[in-house]
DNA sequence: ATAAAAATGACAATATATTGCCTTTACATC
DNA sequence: GATGTAAAGGCAATATATTGTCATTTTTAT
């Protein structure tokens, strides 16, 4: 009784509206996240930084590189924005002495402060704000699909995995 | 039996965990995306303002204003990218005849063979990958909760909707 | 030991993104 | 018709993001 055709349609066209979905929140993860946290001077990609320095994981301070592939981001892009954070303050960097090519990066007592103090609080009502309408349940359940497309992704962003197993 | 405290606690792990995989993922689809159609000359914003202008509704071609609303992005934003679309020759632009304050963008021809012939193409088997191991309903759902999702960050990022009703 | 390879982060060029400010045009009201 | 308000979009400053290239340091292989 099933067309074969048209559930290929119906898939194509789900597709295209999750990802249309997709990309205006992420528009609008970046702006009404950056303005949750403006008062602080905080952006929502320094903020995402320094959710990830607080972590007890990260407590001797962390190498960029480190970081760049926790964040999902480039070295090269974080670079720039663990400048303006030391620039204003928030953060501190370090040579490692194990490793004189690599900086630890870490927060600074004032980054502390302005991160469990100020901020905090009030991600924590955007938080409440933005998944207002969503149970527990709703939530472990788009996380859990927020994951599958991830890894995904990740398999995707692999340059050459094994490309040189046949030479 | 149940305790609100940890329930709680368990709600902001939660929304901390969803806001970190949001965040990673937008930043994996600016990169996968881009490099999806990176052979076209395209990025992933670009194919999203092709994605909105090759809708009949568009037709006609539609203002920057409204193009800008479409995708949740900035005017001075999208202003860029067409520039650039238009310097590259997949989008062209004339004046509202009934609005002067207006420009109306449209495709080109080249730009439309891009889109059809080239870019959709490899859209769709991006899609493919991403969605691989998740089923129409998988992807209905999911579709449902960045909805939900969305409608709240829409509701934060309203600036002053009738603050002068009071005066 | 030494030479090749890989990792680390800096610098530059380019593409997105934001807000703030400005000019031009349209509309609404008197 | 004059005037004030609002809408459309350009320009500038700043913050993210990418790739490509480079020097330095570490690791690995010989």
């Amino acid at each position: 009784m099933e067309n074969p055709i048209s559930s290929e349609k119906l898939k194509l066209e789900m597709a295209n509206r999750l990802f249309f979905r997709l990309y205006q929140c992420a528009n609008m993860l970046h702006k009404t996240g950056s303005r949750a946290v403006e008062e602080e001077g905080l952006t929502t990609q320094q903020w995402a930084v320094l959710g990830a320095l607080s972590r007890t994981e990260a407590a001797g301070g962390m190498r960029i590189g480190d970081l760049a592939r926790y964040l999902m981001l480039s070295r090269q892009n974080l670079s720039g924005v663990i400048g303006r954070m030391e620039r204003d303050g928030h953060l501190q960097s370090a040579l490692d002495p194990q490793d004189r090519r690599s900086r630890l990066v870490r927060m600074t007592p004032t980054g502390e402060t302005v991160w469990h103090t100020l901020a905090r609080p009030k991600i924590h009502a955007y938080y409440g704000q933005v998944l207002a309408d969503l149970s527990i349940n709703d939530t472990v359940h788009a996380l859990h699909y927020l994951l599958k497309i991830l890894e995904n992704m990740k398999r995707l962003d692999v340059p050459d995995p094994e490309d040189v197993a046949g030479v």
